[in-house]
DNA sequence: TTATATAGTATCAATAAGTATACTGTTGGA
DNA sequence: TCCAACAGTATACTTATTGATACTATATAA
């Protein structure tokens, strides 16, 4: 209801698009790197601020917000002063796992490779801006 | 550089959050879904706006750019009229194929469990609002 | 006595991302 | 002659995300 992307059918074929779903749930911006911290052990709120120092607090609050409404994460609060809140993940949680450990191989292996294919794109298109137009420039189809 | 969310170290562990960096790649609103159905062949432009026709034409322009950039998708254009340009996944993108393939599996698999739950968070929220708050009252630690 | 730590919420303002709609040029068909 | 199809752009607009700051409560440490 409240952030919902648009409706999960939103790809008309027969599987009713399985990835929107998926993204639906874990395509928030910082959802998948919240999980993967989460993906070995509890953490406290304050823990999570600290290893992705970039997410705001307004931020992390609000991710784990939702996925606490979307049951994949559970929140543990300790009625003592000062006060202490342990996110986990569910079970329900937990099946998200190979997506994330999925993400986190790839990001491992192809780091490098991906900033170096960006850097040939990037001296490519200083070099000819139009590169496909020319080659391709003869075909014809039926 | 133009979209970057705020630099790929963000996190400050050993690895440099190789999740984050999967996500800055693939983390684009529809980019999951554009990957999915270009796993299945090379497709036009418009071919995949009827695929998705909840994706904007300037979204899917947009995103096909950046992937473009990031080397994940090859754009060939044939110089002719009226226009034809077809996207396919470049070699580096197919890479990526054991995470769209999990973000499906997980989307078929659990689409009608997460409903369930979300529905059941709903009707908890609805009855107590603070059930942790209650049952966790009398933990201390250390 | 004041600062620190905890886990947030509240508010304002700025920027990024996404949406909606109209528009481009060309060719072939009605 | 007008319209559709193609692959987009351009413009204006609405949300989402972020940043900065102040604020809550209480216990412990300095």
């Amino acid at each position: 209801m409240r952030n919902r992307v648009s409706g999960y059918g939103a790809c008309p074929n027969e599987e009713g698009c399985p990835v929107e779903y998926t993204l639906d749930v874990i395509g928030g911006k910082w959802k998948g790197v919240i999980l993967y911290h989460l993906l070995d052990g509890k953490k406290r709120f304050n823990e999570l601020r600290r290893i992705c120092p970039t997410i705001t607090q307004r931020m992390l609050t609000l991710q784990l917000r939702e996925l606490e409404r979307d049951g994949i994460v559970d929140r543990i609060v300790y009625q003592q002063v000062p006060p202490k809140v342990e996110y986990m993940l569910t079970e329900f949680g937990m099946t998200l796992a190979p997506i994330i450990t999925a993400m986190k191989a790839w990001g491992e292996t192809y780091k490098s490779r991906a900033l170096e294919a960006e850097a040939e794109a990037e001296a490519e298109a200083e070099t000819e801006t139009e590169t496909e137009a020319g080659v391709e420039a003869a075909i014809e189809m039926e």
